[in-house]
DNA sequence: GATACTACTATCCTAAAGGATACCGGTATC
DNA sequence: GATACCGGTATCCTTTAGGATAGTAGTATC
């Protein structure tokens, strides 16, 4: 492995900057932490869904969470809430461009999630053995 | 922006693939999760230090929540708890070369949350004119 | 007129994370 | 002998995420 500049998050050491790069650190596990949020990204990946649908695809959220965390991935403007004024009327979810600005991030997790996941595996059967 | 073959998580959209993507998505925000987890990997990012020290450093952690995130870091192998058998022993928690197999999601994560935190700014300030 | 569907909201409850406070055994210092 | 430091543990308490259950307004269907 090279030898790098950064020491874990901070880019140089002084106390702002790590603080800074704390916080940012902090924000992105903050927008994709909770139990429904990867799911719900997902369940939207192949285009907008209605609410009932979305609540029949991830079958135990239960509507009141899932109205909170679709408020709060709006917020965060992964999707837009759609009103038709049919009858009765149809609300649609659906992932925004931006929501796809979380792919990088989402393959290194991924990544490193799947490495560590072999390397605890391996060294809890070592300890056995 | 590049067309990209995965959506989200998932390299392609079958079933289990993408149980295992976020099963692993999950694993790592798992480990970086919590209050101190990150002020912690700061505060032995220059070296070696001891439980006091540590609990110095960190101003507002308990022993009780220190003693606990020292051994959730521990099991996940980013650090190493040494016993020293001087008079009084003496207890030293240092990171290993694994933590800093953190650094590329870190990094990620700052970039990516630097980047969010300007963008909803802009947006809630062009929504308030 | 009764039932059912949509898109939710309201109320209550539980489990888990984390904090406050106190304490422990061992040693060193005054 | 009293006090203080080290490396914690034990007990209780609060806050928060999330679940269970019920209900709502509006419309459509039988």
């Amino acid at each position: 492995m090279e030898a790098t500049i950064e020491k874990e998050v901070c880019v140089t050491h002084t106390k702002e900057t790590c603080v800074t790069a704390v916080a940012a650190v902090r924000d992105t596990l903050y927008v994709l932490n909770g139990k429904w949020k990867l799911p719900l990204l997902l369940a939207l990946a192949n285009g907008p869904k209605r609410f009932k649908e979305i609540q029949r695809d991830l079958q135990e959220i239960t509507p009141k969470v899932l109205s909170k965390e679709l408020k709060e991935l709006e917020l965060n403007e992964f999707l837009e809430r759609k009103v038709f004024a049919t009858t009765p009327v149809t609300v649609t979810y659906e992932l925004t461009p931006y929501s796809r600005s979380l792919d990088r991030v989402l393959k290194e997790l991924r990544e490193w999630g799947l490495q560590h996941r072999q390397r605890i595996i391996k060294s809890r059967k070592h300890k056995v053995e």
